[in-house]
DNA sequence: ATTTTTACCGAACGAACGTTCGGTAAATCT
DNA sequence: AGATTTACCGAACGTTCGTTCGGTAAAAAT
């Protein structure tokens, strides 16, 4: 939830001695301009999540806030930047989220595992704007877009560096990015198919799929060649 | 390549004696107006590979194909039915090759390679359908998207009887159902990473995961929790 | 008390959208 | 040869799109 970020025009005017920091992603503090906005990005992510960004319109955001077409306009610029704030605050949360939990292991294997967890636990509990954020990876173009693909970058490299740790530990050989971008399309790929009447929560799916992922990459190649190849 | 389907209606009038078959997917027969629809599906193939199912325009494919906007019309109804016959025509062929290949071996785990082996192929050379099929997933509505979810759960239907033979032969115990969807996560994820300039080709990607993969799925839990915990 | 800023809204703008209409010239059938 | 079907096309239709303009009434600042 919270979905604050703000910056789109917070200030406007170069006035002097304004709040020091106008609220950056939290919820306690922050302007009642911002919490409304967090809640019109609320909105727009369930939209975008329900439609996709192209299919969603301003008109059907407006529908479901209540709010009039031109009412939305006063708290951001664009429909560009609704993508781009949501994604923005989605990604910047689960890396907080991230950094706070690996500060608590430094296991290589236990780190990954928490890797794991941290995303999967963000990812079902904001479902909407996860899927937005990985969905939409493609359509905020120039700046924008550079800064988000920066963030996912970031994501990315820590995911990479507790994988090198990990192979360094284990003294085994393995691609490093094979093996991240394997591990992202299992975790990613949820959106597409976890039904919370049917599936496992986090906890359980987080232990599953590292067993999976940690023992495919942990064991060695040697002894594995066996092939049976009993043809018919 | 060959992006034929035709069934949108080949056949208008009900005369007797046509040709039997009306040419279903294949590039040899086929009548010159199907050849032309398969133009233009890779056309329309290739533009929403770029810019999505919404984003992408008629008009963008009016200048792609270099015919004119009501000319489209001609070989197809709607917009919708462009997709539908994209997404029908790439996973039946995916099938059929699948099945073609799974012919050939009855090694549980060789015919699991196969299917990965199989699905990379394909992917990876196909890779304009390929990633309509799996970003576009929920676009059709109604009967067209009602048929291709269930040429969908046919494919996963199969992986499915794949895993749990494998896990019967083996003697061993994990929910098929996870670890398909795992599978499918990892091959499906290829379109948002895979650069042919730097990364391995189909062959050597499916052995990579189908080692981490199957590793993982067929190394037994015990003697693996060995939780070293070495906190600093 | 008065100015300024905030938080909206109704109505409209021009552009783009998917689709259709009425036609034409060539190919094919009878 | 004449009739019909095929393969298109230019122009438009009605709708929806993201965005903006000109306003208003309340709150906040001076």
């Amino acid at each position: 939830m919270a979905l604050v970020a703000a910056e789109s025009r917070s200030n406007s005017l170069p006035l002097a001695g304004r709040r020091p920091r106008p609220s950056f992603g939290d919820e306690k503090n922050g302007t009642a301009r911002d919490r409304r906005l967090a809640e019109v990005l609320e909105h727009a992510a369930r939209i975008f999540w329900q439609k996709g960004y192209e299919g969603a319109s301003m008109r059907d955001l407006s529908r479901v806030t209540g709010m009039s077409l031109a009412g939305l306009y006063h708290y951001f610029d664009s429909k560009e930047e609704l993508l781009y704030l949501i994604q923005k605050h989605t990604f910047t949360t689960i890396m907080e989220q991230l950094r706070e939990r690996l500060a608590e292991s430094d296991d290589a294997e236990q780190r990954v595992r928490i890797f794991i967890q941290n995303h999967l636990d963000y990812f079902l509990a904001n479902k909407e704007a996860m899927k937005v954020l990985t969905h939409e990876d493609e359509t905020l173009k120039n700046g924008r877009g550079a800064r988000i693909r920066s963030i996912k970058k970031e994501y990315y490299g820590i995911c990479l560096d507790l994988m090198e740790d990990l192979r360094k530990t284990m003294g085994l050989e393995f691609s490093g990015r094979l093996a991240v971008l394997s591990l992202f399309g299992m975790i990613n790929w949820i959106y597409t198919w976890h039904n919370p009447q049917v599936d496992a929560d986090a906890t359980v799916l987080a232990r599953q799929m590292g067993d999976i992922f940690l023992r495919g990459v942990l064991h060695p190649v040697k002894a594995q060649r066996r092939k049976a190849k009993r043809k018919s």
